[in-house]
DNA sequence: CGTCTATTTGAATGTACTCAAAAGCGGTGG
DNA sequence: CCACCGCTTTTGAGTACATTCAAATAGACG
């Protein structure tokens, strides 16, 4: 994907004049992350939000046991940064790592600020995309609470068939709220034919 | 929580003049609901955004084996409702019910828009409203991801006294993802001293 | 009081984890 | 091009966390 592509993406929610275009041009910049590289430490402040043209994010954090949690995947098209550190201007909690290399829009918060004035469409685009972000992060709850490790996984498969192509089992299992021991397992009850869902 | 108490609560976030009250005022109206009736049932259309007064409320689903989950609580000074329902016109796949007889102050789908347009610093409320539950919703995804049972009771009792408190056992162990069951005995577990955190 | 529902407790079971070891796989250098 | 190294995935055995079912107790409300 380039930036034409990324401007369709954007024309799904809010259309743009070309003139407002060439505006939300002077206000990014483009960016490269070569696989396993991250993007966002722990630790540090997050002054961007970044649009993926091509490849593959993680975020992840250590909990004091020091196990690895994955908190969201990110491919061609999505958003990703740590919203809350960027609006707080908070140390983030969590890292951000390239799964392939990936080509990267980035807006800093400063920009944002103009971008919003100049075109205030961009705060319509981006109060949608925070409630669908809303409504995903609220559907994962539900998903912890109502079904087991089984039939996560089985749904994380069939919503994002790409990513589980990507990443690596261990990423997976640590998003689905598992032991990577215990995913391994679960694939070979579902390879058998068995599998509960 | 009266009017005024609602105002100061919204005044928080972005500053009203007296017109602008006044404006608000006639975009909303308030509404009573007693212990245990329900505010909006699942498979309705949610029409409208509550902003609770006085009182405590609860949103929960069952899921397909027919077993409740609460998705949340809400007290005085916060809204409620369902988003997903409210925005896109779609059946409740949950219902709200009242915990105590409970005062709301309510607005319209149709309202909101008008109120967008006649005070913009709505739009600008609404979106840091979303910002702040997406990041509550985040963490408690983390939370799931982290932590055992013992641990996120520890944890709900600290950050909700209150809510402790004014609900039912089963509806928060419900919350949490676990049955009541297991929630009385994480209780005499923590009675006994021997709590884990 | 008596009834209804919520909570507690016990015993048995299932789901998911730990630890350890073996097998697979990918990249790198000889 | 193969061999080796390091990391991921698989597998086994034992364990811990959390559930189910059933029964007893406690609380709330008419």
């Amino acid at each position: 994907m380039d930036l034409s592509g990324a401007f369709s993406s954007i024309e799904r929610v809010v259309k743009l004049s070309n003139k407002e275009k060439e505006i939300f041009k002077t206000l990014t910049e483009t960016d490269f992350i070569r696989n396993n590289d991250l993007l966002l430490r722990e630790g540090q402040v997050c002054k961007f939000e970044y649009f993926i043209l091509r490849g593959c994010l993680r975020s992840f954090y250590f909990d004091r046991n020091l196990v690895e949690h994955t908190t969201m995947f990110a491919v061609e098209g999505w958003w990703t940064g740590n919203l809350k550190s960027f609006l707080k201007s908070t140390p983030s909690e969590f890292a951000i790592q390239a799964q392939e290399d990936s080509s990267l829009l980035k807006i800093h918060r400063d920009k944002i600020e103009v971008l919003y004035s100049q075109i205030p469409k961009f705060e319509r685009y981006f109060r949608i995309l925070l409630q669908n972000r809303l409504l995903v992060t609220q559907d994962r709850v539900s998903n912890h609470l109502s079904s087991p490790a089984a039939e996560r996984y089985s749904q994380f498969i069939a919503k994002y068939p790409e990513i589980e192509q990507r990443v690596a089992q261990k990423h997976i299992a640590s998003y689905l709220g598992i032991t990577p021991t215990y995913l391994s397992r679960l694939r070979r009850r579902r390879m058998k034919g068995d599998f509960l869902l």
